[in-house]
DNA sequence: AGATTAATCTAACAAACGTTCGATGGAATT
DNA sequence: AATTCCATCGAACGTTTGTTAGATTAATCT
C-alpha cells in the first residue's frame, strides 16, 4: 500500500478547522459523558448523544470516526481529570508537609475531581468495568500511574510510621478508593458540599469510629 | 373480554410444569446474571444469553416474558442474598452479643454474600446505578429495607457508646458500604479469602490507620 | 401404545442500531 | 461577487436487536 504523500510545504499538524468545530465537539463529548454515566455503555446510542448536542446522528461523523472513538475519549478524559487533580494537588503542597496532611490532601481531591468535575468522571469510574477490554487497556496506563501513585503515598506513610504498617497495603488502598468512588452512586451536592465528606472520610481512615478513650 | 374460566375442580396455583422447567429457567438467570455483571445492562443481548445458557433465542420466551423479567429477576435476587445473608448473620448472634460484634458480623456478611455468591450479588451492584428507573422501583423496597438495618445497626452502637457519636451517620453508612461494595471491581479470590478482607476493613473501621500511641 | 402436554427449535418480523455518503446552506477567503 | 471550505442535514445501507408463531421433538400420563 502507498500512502499519499503530503504536500512538503504545507503546515505540519495545523488544525485547518473552524471556530464551530470545537464547540461542537466539545457538545458530543458533554452529552456522550452525561448518557454514559446514566444509562451505562450498552445502552448509550449515537442518536440519543445526537439528540443530546443537538445535532443529526449523521453529523457526529464529521467529528469523530466511530461511536468508539468518543466514549473512549470520554473515559480517558474522566481518568485524567481524577489523577492530574490528585495529582496537582499534591505537587501544590509546601515540601515541609507531613505524610498524613500529603493523604488528607489526597482524598479531598479525588473527591473534588470525582464530583465536581461534570460527568467525565463519574461516567469514567461508573462504566470502566463494563466497557470492552480494548477500551480498558487504552486508558489503562493512566490508571495505572494513579494506582502507583496512591501506593507511594501510602508505603512513605508507613516506611515514615505516620499510619500503621501492620494493615496491608494492597487491601487498604482499594478499600479507601473504593469508599470514595462509590460516592458518585449517592452524594447529592444539594445536600452538602463535597468538602464535608472529604473531612469524615479522613476522619475516619485516621482516627476510626470507636471512641477515644 | 370474556376470560376462560379455570375448571373448577382444577388444582389452584398447580404449576403445571415439568422437571426440566425450572432447570433451564435456573440456566437463564445464570446466564443473565453473568453477561449482567460483566458488560452491564444495555450490552446484554438475549441471544447471547442463549448461547451461555446452551439454548436458542426464542426458546427463552417460554420461561420469561421479556428480556426485562430476566433482568428484574436477576437483580432482586442479588439484592435478597446480601441482605437476607446480612440479616440472617445478624439473627444468629447469641442475644448478649455487643454493638462492635454485630457491626462486626454484619461487615462479615455483606461482603460474604457480595464475593461469593455467585454473579447475582455484583451484577446487582454493579448494574443498579445504569438501569431504567422501573426496574430501580421494583427492588427499591429491599433495597430500603437494607439501608434501615444498617442505619439502625450504627443508630444503637451510637446511641450506646459503642462509636463515635460525632460522626454523621448519613455520611458513615454509605462511606462503609461503599468500600465494602466496591470490592466486586477488584476482590480476585484467587488471591485473598474473604475473611482477610473483611478482617481489615472492621479494623481499620474500628480504629483507624493512625498508630497506636 | 397412544394421546397429551412440556420444552425447544427454526424462521421470520419490525424496530433500532452504527455507519456511509451525496446534497446543502453558511462562513470565510479571494 | 465569486469561490472555497466548514459543518450539518437527510436518507439510505446492512446488522443486530427483542419478540412472535408454527413446526418439532421430548417427556409424561392414561
Amino acid at each position: 500500500m502507498t500512502e499519499t504523500a503530503a504536500p512538503l510545504n504545507a503546515p505540519l499538524n495545523a488544525p485547518r478547522r473552524g471556530r464551530k468545530s470545537a464547540l461542537s465537539r466539545g457538545q458530543i463529548l458533554d452529552a456522550a459523558a452525561r448518557m454514559l454515566r446514566r444509562q451505562g455503555y450498552g445502552n448509550t446510542t449515537l442518536r440519543k448523544i445526537a439528540e443530546v448536542a443537538g445535532i443529526q446522528a449523521g453529523s457526529i461523523y464529521y467529528h469523530f470516526a466511530s461511536k468508539d472513538e468518543i466514549l473512549d475519549a470520554v473515559l480517558e478524559r474522566g481518568v485524567r481529570a481524577v489523577y492530574e487533580g490528585v495529582r496537582d494537588a499534591l505537587a501544590a503542597l509546601p515540601d515541609n508537609v507531613g505524610h498524613l496532611q500529603r493523604i488528607e490532601t489526597a482524598v479531598a481531591a479525588h473527591l473534588q475531581a470525582l464530583l465536581s468535575h461534570g460527568d467525565y468522571t463519574s461516567a469514567s469510574i461508573r462504566t470502566y468495568g463494563e466497557v470492552p477490554e480494548a477500551f480498558q487497556q487504552k486508558s489503562q496506563p493512566l490508571r495505572e500511574a494513579y494506582v502507583v501513585l496512591w501506593q507511594d503515598l501510602l508505603a512513605a506513610a508507613q516506611a515514615d510510621g505516620a499510619i500503621r504498617s501492620d494493615l496491608d497495603p494492597h487491601i487498604l488502598r482499594p478499600l479507601l478508593l473504593g469508599s470514595l468512588n462509590w460516592t458518585v452512586e449517592w452524594y447529592d451536592p444539594a445536600q452538602r458540599p463535597v468538602a464535608d465528606i472529604a473531612a469524615q472520610a479522613v476522619d475516619m481512615l485516621f482516627h476510626g469510629v470507636l471512641p477515644k478513650d
